[in-house]
DNA sequence: GCCATTACTTACATTTTTGTATGTATCATA
DNA sequence: TATGATACATACAAAAATGTAAGTAATGGC
């Protein structure tokens, strides 16, 4: 997100896991804010300023970089219009769209995930009474 | 993955984050190794030396640390074997087992983005001649 | 000329993740 | 008594991600 030292190992690895198709789309999708921003997206196309309201706690500097990072892999187009103040529109390409149902079988799977945990804990703080 | 400072505005942002249930998804899975673990145990269970040889690039401290988190949030389960050296054998649990085919899904996703941007980028050096 | 609006940019600080190097426990076997 | 095998643990360092604060450009309306 910010200058990378290609000759650490670190880096080194990204490069590694890029070669492996699943790691791959999940270094697409796997900055902090960008899931959201995708979901937004696939309601409507919107504006940089819509999307700060909506995505609570996004900070300004987050919302573009993640945004850049998007239209830079292809997940999402930018759209200027030759106004003042300046209007820009983000829209879901059609790549990006095609995340869409595998994000909501995540979100599907995460709802199980959190409701299976709760049920142990709450199975655990019963059985400690 | 270490010692987190719960004060943070970073830390805060993870746990607002949390409670989307896509977002909560994907932290859970978001661990630079953790699909590549999930994968190799949905072949078949394995002992941590063999995950150690089959993950390539992966350190010890890295394999012992995914391995942790992705059993502290029951993905996956840790046996012992009282033996000498020791024997430690993971497998995934259902919940586990569970997100298997989303990663189906997102590596078929990854295979159609990488092909789509390599058409693009040889459509581009096409055109440049 | 001054202000408001919008979508940013930049320099910097903090937090988190990842990697390096070395050490530990156990016990059968040589 | 020393060695080897296995699955770690620990202190430390480096890199990357995220957050903070302030500034910029363009132009219409006051």
């Amino acid at each position: 997100m910010a200058k990378i030292k290609e000759s650490s190992t670190n880096s080194i690895n990204r490069k590694f896991l890029t070669d492996c198709n699943l790691t791959y789309a999940v270094q697409l999708m796997g900055g902090r804010w960008k899931l959201l921003i995708l979901m937004q997206l696939n309601t409507e196309r919107q504006r940089y300023g819509e999307l700060k309201k909506k995505i609570a706690n996004i900070t300004e500097r987050m919302l573009t970089l993640q945004l850049r990072e998007l239209e830079a892999d292809g997940l999402i187009a930018r759209r200027v219009y030759a106004q003042v103040p300046p209007r820009v529109e983000y829209t879901l390409t059609d790549i990006g769209r095609e995340i869409v149902p595998i994000c909501d079988a995540l979100h599907a799977w995460g709802t199980r995930h959190r409701s299976q945990v709760a049920g142990e804990v709450s199975t655990l703080s019963h059985e400690s009474f």
